[in-house]
DNA sequence: ACACCCGGCAA
DNA sequence: TTGCTGGGTGT
């Protein structure tokens, strides 16, 4: 999914008010409503996930007491829904104690290491492995600047597995449950029934589409 | 850096780019180092003005297309005996032209960038482990080690998220109804208290990340 | 001074 | 390949 970047009216010190007008439809799931019901469990293959492993503390000498930590943060207001960041420490190294950002695109599990290569992912729907050297990036986007400007149109990315949510017949109500407090990990309920395994996955990705491109529409 | 590991002290890095008779302006460091040298040490000296003497190249196996040249310079007073400065030229780019200068500890073959970071790690014995978010640097204290004049402690302005949404405090249970089922608008619940206004847009933004990050990757 | 990017290599 | 670090530029 690639949500339209934000327009850069980006983050002015404080107060998040609405940017009347301003709003971009993000909602562009809607490819591919039809999917396999929402039944629980019902997908086979139990991919593993919510398992941030720590790694091997390769400690050397020095009694340190470093373990790299991955660091959720909040997102980026550039950041479509639903994505997240992870703030990593460099554990060796002479750049140890660096911290590299990455950015997560749950609904196609790919990574990037940098804003550039998320935009160009979202303009293009190139992966940044697939870049050739030497190419430059369509139009020169710069970093940091918004692309408020003339905007290129993206293309849809059809290699993109679809989520395992039923856009049409959406819920009524959907309990999120820390069911996990220590990891911060939640699980959706329909009632008493439990949304879980990948299908919670694409939940979360469809939900943080839903509650994102919504939120800020209502009048209170 | 191919070998993070343990540079013996004797062996500062010579330069096989330096050209003889090459004139290493030390115009800043008029101090003349009273450097002693380290009880276990063999270091013949602090700073090496002049190494016409041929080594191995250090670059690593590729042939690097980048021009660089790198200068010895003598230590600043505030620099611990041993440890060694590198005044690099940049060699493309806008800013072409512009020196960095980069600080070496022989012992820990560790590098760093800014003044600030040595006197970091001299204070605290951990690199530069603080960037985004959470550390901050020790009271910006000014170290005892003398100190080449004045020593301006700008305060970095720290770019947090102005996210109204208590990351460390997360409710137990939310409620997100479908509040609008024709426009898809979702709206959080404590219990009976609504969540609206403009804080409701950061919880969809904070919610989204929050249950976004879990999902980690997949691929089917 | 340090945030940000990305080529390259190691696991 | 993916992860992680090194090295360099932008601001």
């Amino acid at each position: 999914m690639s949500n339209p970047v934000q327009p850069s009216t980006t983050d002015l010190p404080s107060d998040p008010l609405l940017k009347p007008g301003a709003f971009i439809d993000a909602n562009d799931q809607n490819q591919s409503a039809e999917l396999s019901e929402p039944s629980n469990g019902s997908i086979p293959n139990g991919a593993q996930f919510e398992t941030p492993a720590q790694g091997p503390d390769i400690s050397s000498s020095s009694a340190e007491p470093k373990g790299k930590r991955r660091v959720l943060v909040a997102p980026e207001t550039w950041l479509p829904a639903g994505w997240s960041i992870e703030d990593r420490v460099r554990s060796s190294g002479a750049t140890a104690g660096t911290v590299d950002r990455y950015y997560f695109d749950p609904s196609s599990g790919r990574k990037f290491r940098s804003k550039k290569e998320v935009l160009y992912y979202l303009e293009t729907g190139i992966p940044p492995s697939k870049r050739k050297k030497g190419a430059e990036a369509p139009g020169g986007e710069e970093v940091g600047t918004g692309n408020s400007g003339g905007n290129k149109q993206k293309k849809p990315d059809k290699k993109l597995k679809p989520l395992n949510f039923d856009f049409i017949n959406v819920p009524q109500k959907v309990d999120w449950l820390l069911t996990n407090a220590s990891e911060d990990s939640w699980t959706p309920f329909l009632g008493d029934d439990q949304v879980s395994g990948p299908t919670k996955q694409d939940w979360a990705a469809a939900f943080a589409s839903l509650i994102a491109s919504k939120s800020g529409q209502m009048m209170y």
